[in-house]
RNA sequence: CGGGAUGUGGCUCAGCUUGGUAGAGCGCUUGGUUCGGGACUAAGAGGUCGUGGGUCCGAAUCCCACCAUCCCGACCA
């Protein structure tokens, strides 16, 4: 392929709204551009990573027993009724009517499409397991579309759902999926890891995050290098190891102390002269409409998820100034955990003898010794905090530590939350009707692309992995007026195409720097510089682009050999 | 949804305070010179100044509304 006809535009300054460096180069290197907020254009050379991604998707679906089909991106509103999604998406879900005023919606997710198409059918127990997968675009719409084509809102999606026949059964599919979605993000070239998760609004028992590490990533999660722990933060666990509080004296009683305009935590420790661990931090939030209020200590944070799932509740938020004062009759900064009239939910980290400090319900007061065990009539005491580096790791007590990371895949076992609505089943052996146990997996092709450019990349530009590189090799020929050198670098070029591996030749008529720099920011594997030292030698300068030190020098006709040689042997 | 910012040739931005009819660099076209890490030179093309309205003799500039984009927040008492 001509360089000058891949369409391809190169930016030279860096676009102004690109948030990432995956969505920066991507727009400076022509893969991408962007129609609107989140919404964007594979231009020919992302389109050829994607497809490649896409193909090793494929190939290990298809080899781990899943069947490739297709369902749509308009669907109708009835299944989504049915399972309740249609409400619990909200506003994130595009919504439409057709000329009848018949709903649709832009399909966020096809559980409840694959569903009804199974459904539609009765299958007996001797066709189980079966695997569907298919890979389209997805439609959300997202409060704040960010890091390009890390959170969009169309984005392209695989998404593999496994039907058993029970509990048991869907443990062999979900490990097979597990597998495949190892060996797939491997051939890709990321460096992740599973991390446990939370199923959030597709539900579901069990799930497993496939999180590769990276500064713009947009899930935080805890990990232990010590024994392979790996949690999303939304349900990570820990043992606390930050300061104590003192122990409780039981015989002081709780006393009030004016504490004029003293409202944050940091306040309230100066204040008492203690460590924020010796006060405790209450928080009001409204679960499913109702006031809960959550109580930490002062060094730690309430996680939202935990606390939603203590109290069974579908969604929360932070209680607002006005509902503050008409359910506890006081503002932010003096809100106390006794005494009050709403479910108190206490964390399980909290020491029940010790004496804290904490609000005391009323504007500008704060109580000390308050003793939990004695002072506090909790609903329930559970693990609602977030967890912290430097938390100890709750399987074997060594450091957690934190980081971020992309999202890059997701399984989930959804056990009959959809199967059931949507009367989904099979004819067992003993001929009853029973619902499919089911799995899902998804993939994100488009967000698997922007974390492998996260993963490679210099400050020159992408540096493609062989396995979805847009093209493998780049020939640059300089002196592009000398008709030996052109002639060898089209030689070169022609064979390797010959021989099954992608070229691209800069043909233009650009100085030398234009051309190294381009072909470093479009970041093809393999570079292939013919010039002085060719015409000299009859040599070629055979670099890899990740590694640039290494310049090997090849004579014209074993040029081809080498560089498949070349590109076996390195990642 | 709240707060903030921005919107000017393809890109990055200046001009706006103090209204007088639009600029730079990059990119693009053509010619010449260059030719191993973003060359030089000459000549050129290219702009409804986000949209609509208002003020004014006159608006990119001031006022209003809307739209779009981005950032921050919705994370804490």
């Amino acid at each position: 392929m001509y360089l000058s006809k891949i369409f391809a535009p190169r930016l030279r300054e860096v676009p102004q709204d690109a948030d990432t460096v995956s969505g920066q180069l991507m727009l400076r290197a022509g893969l991408l551009r962007k129609s609107a907020s989140g919404i964007y254009t594979y231009l020919n050379l992302g389109l050829r990573v994607k497809q490649r991604i896409e193909t090793i998707v494929r190939e290990e679906m298809d080899s781990h027993g899943a069947q490739e089909i297709l369902m749509p991106l308009l669907m109708p509103a009835e299944p989504w009724q049915a399972t309740g999604r249609w409400d619990l998406y909200g506003d994130e879900m595009f919504k439409l009517t057709d000329r009848k005023g018949r709903p649709f919606c832009l399909g966020p997710t096809h559980e409840e499409m694959v569903t009804s198409v199974v459904g539609a059918e009765r299958h007996s127990y001797k066709e189980l397991p079966f695997n569907l997968y298919h890979i389209t675009n997805k439609y959300r719409d997202e409060i704040r579309p960010r890091y390009g084509l890390i959170r969009s809102r169309e984005f392209v999606m695989l998404d593999a759902y496994s039907f058993d026949r029970d509990e048991t059964a869907v443990e062999a599919s979900y490990a097979l999926m597990v597998e495949a979605y190892n060996n797939i993000f491997h051939r890709v070239g990321l460096t992740f890891r599973p991390i446990q998760a939370d199923s959030g609004a597709i539900g579901g028992s069990s799930s497993h995050e496939f999180t590769v590490l990276a500064e713009n990533g947009e899930c935080s999660y805890a990990a232990c290098d010590a024994c392979g722990y790996a949690a999303n933060l939304e349900i990570a666990r820990a043992q606390r190891s930050s300061a104590l509080p003192p122990a409780a004296d039981s015989v002081t009683a709780m006393e009030t102390v004016a504490t004029p305009a003293i409202h944050s935590i940091v306040e309230v420790a100066q204040f008492f002269g203690v460590d924020a661990a010796a006060t405790l931090k209450s928080i009001l939030y409204i679960v499913d409409n109702k006031p809960v209020l959550a109580v930490v200590s002062g060094d730690d944070d309430v996680n939202e998820t935990k606390l939603r799932k203590v109290v069974h509740g579908q969604e929360d938020r932070l209680a607002t100034d006005d509902e503050l004062m008409a359910t506890l009759g006081v503002h932010a900064g003096s809100v106390g955990p006794a005494g009050v009239s709403v479910p108190v939910v206490v964390d399980a980290s909290v020491q029940q003898e010790a004496a804290y400090i904490a609000g005391a319900g009323a504007d500008g007061f704060h109580v000390r010794n308050l003793v939990p065990d004695r002072d506090l009539k909790p609903a329930f005491v559970a693990d609602i905090r977030t967890v912290r580096a430097g938390d100890c790791c709750p399987v074997c007590g060594k450091l957690l530590h934190t980081a971020t990371g992309i999202e890059v895949g997701h399984t989930f076992k959804l056990g009959t939350k959809y199967s059931v609505p949507l009367h989904a089943s099979f004819v067992d052996e003993d001929g009853s009707e029973k619902p499919y146990v089911m799995g899902c997996y998804g993939i994100g092709i488009g967000r698997t692309m922007a974390a492998v450019i996260e993963q490679h990349h210099d400050d020159k530009g992408i540096i493609w992995p062989t396995a979805v590189a847009p093209y493998e090799v780049i020939v640059i020929p300089l002196n592009k007026g000398d008709d030996a050198v052109w002639h060898a670098a089209l030689d070169l070029h022609d064979a390797l195409e010959k021989a099954g591996v992608s070229a691209v030749i800069d043909d233009r008529e650009e100085s030398a720097g234009v051309k190294f720099n381009d072909a470093d920011l479009l970041g093809f594997p393999v570079q292939v510089v013919v010039g002085n030292s060719f015409l000299k030698t009859g040599n070629f300068e055979v670099t890899l682009r990740g590694n640039k030190a290494d310049k090997n020098s090849v004579p014209a006709h074993e040029a081809p050999a080498f560089i498949e040689d070349l590109m076996r042997t390195s990642p």
